[in-house]
DNA sequence: TGTACATCAGTGAACGCGCGTTCACTGATGTAC
DNA sequence: TGTACATCAGTGAACGCGCGTTCACTGATGTAC
């Protein structure tokens, strides 16, 4: 059983429809970061019938694409109602701006990185009898992520936009947040001289170099095989501390 | 002596002036990266006279509060004009849009940040005769490259902004690689049994790493000692295994 | 199975706003003699 | 040392554009009987 994001609820894997449920509490609209004003975040209405959930994903990949090509900054979502084929408020009925539509995209891809690496874990990808094979596992999961986000369209830009948009940060904090306790709950049973706590603030440091490597290997194609084992390396070789 | 970037002249630690020479010759207008359409980069005029020299200071100094106030994407040259007290002719005088002006303060953070390294490289931070040894040195260089950044308004927002503006990017990679291959230089005569290709994405590899680490422990000051001092771990026994 | 009606989904056209940008200008600074 | 002039630095006012957003609407889909 999956423990509750503290963000919201994650949608069932497999199935595409929006993160957050319709009938899920608003998120404050006082703002959650400092200074920066707050964004209403709220997807205003849920696709209900079957037309309006292909225009609902017609949305996300056409903003998917265009990061691609114009990233965070430019997009607007003028220019993903042009891209999709639609009229501004066909576009305003699903989200109130771009931020909680790229806040839906990143809540996605969140999704299915932890998913892979909760089934990694669930799998005994953190068990291992010595540093090669921490190594081969530790390689293998890193290589999956990658490869999810390769593959999700505007992938790499999407994880930019987290870090650089305040109203997504959260997105990004609280995946890797329910990562890293996941891997210190476990890895706690196995390290009993190291407290959960000190586990948890390494799994959230080897979470977040994850997020780094994964966005250089993306960035830069030729070398990201052997950046990918380096970083494998750096990792397990970190983790053997705690034996 | 250093090494020139493959960007830009850098400019000599402890001045002030812009990065770029006023005689350097300009970055070509053509797009450097794929498909987003390329934004004039060029600073249009230097300061000559001491009142222009501030008014330069000035804007710069007016961005890097912005930035942390409503970050890079609700940063706009009005806004910065008002804050630094001038009309929009005057910062159109010296940087054609925020782009450049953005890339003038990531150009100057990454130039701080450099120097510190290759100062402490000079001074045998990458030598010694352990793992214990190895790590005190990384948790200093480290620690330095924090502290730089915290101290540089809007720091943060700085490398963020480094990340997710594609006309940022080469900035940071140049600064990067720039590090990293005199790392990868020095390493080679140390560890002769490992090719100078190898260190060098090692080093570009930790680099990065350092770079998050840096936006980590300034996001969570709360467990940034801690975080920093693990990161070191990570990094030193990682740079063992080619001893 | 057909039809009338309610609800859902998307359109076309318009708006106000702040952005980047430019113009002709005034005022400040430096310098030649 | 003083003054006239050239250049540098910054202003005030205006512009066109694309953005986010809203309105009253038409058309599509689902359902009650």
């Amino acid at each position: 059983m999956k423990s509750a994001s503290n963000l919201e609820e994650k949608t069932r894997p497999g199935k595409a429809g929006p993160v957050r449920a319709a009938t899920s509490k608003p998120v404050s609209a006082a703002g959650k970061r400092g200074k920066a004003r707050p964004v209403d975040m709220e997807i205003k209405t849920q696709p209900l019938q079957e037309r309006s959930r292909q225009t609902y994903d017609a949305i996300l990949a056409a903003a998917g694409e265009l990061l691609e090509e114009v990233g965070v900054e430019q997009l607007s979502t003028n220019l993903v109602c042009k891209r999709a084929g639609l009229t501004p408020p066909a576009l305003y009925r699903y989200f109130p701006n771009k931020y909680a539509l790229l806040r839906e995209l990143g809540a996605r891809l969140m999704q299915r990185q932890d998913d892979a690496v909760l089934a990694w874990i669930d799998n005994g990808g953190l068990e291992s009898k010595g540093v090669e094979e921490s190594y081969r596992k530790t390689l293998d999961i890193q290589q999956q992520v990658n490869e999810i986000t390769r593959r999700e369209p505007g992938g790499v830009w999407i994880m930019r936009a987290m870090r650089a948009v305040p109203a997504l940060r959260e997105v990004r904090i609280a995946s890797r947040d329910l990562v890293a306790d996941r891997v210190a709950e476990y890895l706690s049973t196995l390290y009993t001289d190291t407290s959960e706590e000190e586990l948890r603030m390494a799994a959230r440091l080897t979470t977040e170099v994850g997020y780094a490597a994964t966005e250089m290997a993306i960035e830069e194609p030729d070398t990201a095989k052997k950046m990918t084992e380096e970083l494998a390396w750096m990792i397990s070789l970190y983790y053997a501390k705690f034996r």
